[in-house]
DNA sequence: TCTGGGGTCCTAGGACCC
DNA sequence: TCTGGGGTCCTAGGACCC
């Protein structure tokens, strides 16, 4: 058996364990720049706030029915998720971190005898107990199924955020009357193909023929058909495994025209992207720039390009990467433009020790490498962006928008909360 | 004024090889 | 009637996820 743990409405969850007042009140946390609605609690739900929507569209609704509205905080999420996920392992080590809101758990070699329930109801209490943040859990014998099951604790209000889907019959029961695009890997187009071939509930897709599935929705459709039935085809993936493209890109706070302000955005994007690549110990061959304006702005010009620079070396070193990443946008910028979006794309990942080396490019990258090192150890220890390079930048004219912004509560000393005795 | 960001996997088709 | 047959690698685009 599977259990699949879902936090409740993550993002707005953390706002509340700092900000217990907003309990049972409608809450919605923003995308970047403040742009779009991608949280909201339940009761902004009732509201029929939908995810995704732009924040100014709403901005009169928001106000009159009184949302409390967050700009996204990720170094609070970032750090609550880790919590919640170090709770979950202390409980069972099996353990899969699927997003930063979700967890698969293999329950399969869980201590002989067990209460299914029981434990659900253990892991959703120690959660909120040590973290605050309310989660959901459901169990069953495939991961898709306890996607389904999770589904189900979430909105069947009986089931207080548990369910567990044993029963074959109650299974097949469930399936009948769950709409097909609620399953997991099921989306939009999926949706309106299996709709047009009357398959419109989770038990007709269950049924429909093997090969009939597998040409139209591809080998990852059977698998997910297989799961539907009960065979598990999706194993607990405990290593995460490498990521294969890293990508920083933003959506500035105000339109960017001159090349100064790009220069500073897409070095810092290339910095960001060398800290993730060390992190995960790879290099990357491949750089690549973009930048667009924005496409709303219909009386504008508009003007979008990429360009893809291949390294003679693979390597996670900054300043190389800076240089490559800036020649890349020097080949591409074009003055005259309100740049509204602008990014860096890093592929052909390798690892690190495993680096092609070319016979005729010589780097010192030794002390390269052990500078970087140091740098990465004092942004661990002192906090992201104690130091640059200074290409760089420090005003960020192209800056974010985040005019709702709580504090770091759990990660920065001087965001700690403070409690006042009345 | 104002519309997010970061990923994965699969397939078809083109270029190429012998 | 009759255009060989069997591969690999790469990329773009399309589907999906959170």
């Amino acid at each position: 058996m599977f259990a699949l743990v879902d936090c409740n409405n993550f993002y707005v969850s953390c706002e509340r364990v700092f900000a217990p007042h907003l309990e049972g009140k409608p809450v919605v946390v923003l995308s970047n720049n403040d742009g779009c609605i991608v949280a909201r609690s339940n009761e902004a739900k009732a509201l029929g706030i939908k995810m995704g929507e732009p924040a100014f569209k709403r901005q009169d609704f928001l106000e009159q029915h009184r949302v409390a509205v967050f700009s996204s905080n990720y170094q609070l999420y970032g750090d609550m998720s880790e919590r919640v996920m170090r709770t979950l392992a202390e409980i069972v080590p099996e353990i899969e971190i699927y997003s930063i809101d979700e967890a698969f758990l293999d329950l399969r070699s869980y201590r002989k005898n067990f209460n299914l329930e029981e434990l659900a109801r253990h892991i959703q209490r120690r959660v909120k107990q040590w973290t605050g943040i309310p989660v959901s859990v459901g169990v069953a014998p495939t991961k898709t199924l306890a996607k389904v099951a999770n589904h189900l604790a979430k909105k069947s209000p009986g089931k207080n955020g548990v369910c567990i889907l044993s029963d074959p019959e109650e299974i097949t029961d469930v399936l009948r009357t769950l709409p097909v695009e609620e399953v997991w890997g099921i989306g939009m187009q999926y949706q309106k193909f299996l709709n047009k071939h009357g398959i419109t509930t989770a038990l007709e897709l269950r049924n429909a023929p093997d090969a009939w599935v597998k040409k139209h929705l591809t080998v990852v459709g059977l698998r997910l058909v297989k799961e539907l039935r009960g065979v598990s085809c999706l194993p607990l993936e405990m290593v995460q495994a490498p990521r294969k493209g890293i990508c920083t890109s933003r959506t500035f706070g105000n339109l960017v025209e001159d090349y100064e302000s790009l220069r500073e955005a897409i070095a810092t994007f290339a910095s960001n992207c060398a800290a993730k690549l060390r992190q995960q110990h790879s290099c990357t061959k491949m750089v690549s720039v973009f930048i667009y304006t924005n496409p709303f702005l219909i009386d504008e010009p508009q003007y979008s390009n990429c360009k893809m620079v291949l390294l003679p070396e693979a390597t996670n070193v900054t300043p190389e990467l800076v240089r490559y990443a800036l020649w890349g946008l020097k080949l591409i910028y074009k003055p005259g433009y309100k740049y509204k979006k602008a990014g860096v794309l890093m592929t052909h990942i390798v690892p690190e020790d495993q680096v092609q080396t070319h016979l005729f490019y010589q780097v010192d990258r030794k002390r390269y490498t052990a500078l970087m090192k140091s740098v990465d150890r004092i942004q661990q220890r002192m906090g992201k962006g104690t130091i640059k390079y200074a290409v760089e930048g420090t005003r960020h004219p192209w800056k974010l928008r985040q005019e709702r912004l709580s504090p770091q509560y759990t990660t920065r000393w001087s965001d700690i909360l403070t409690i006042h005795q009345c």
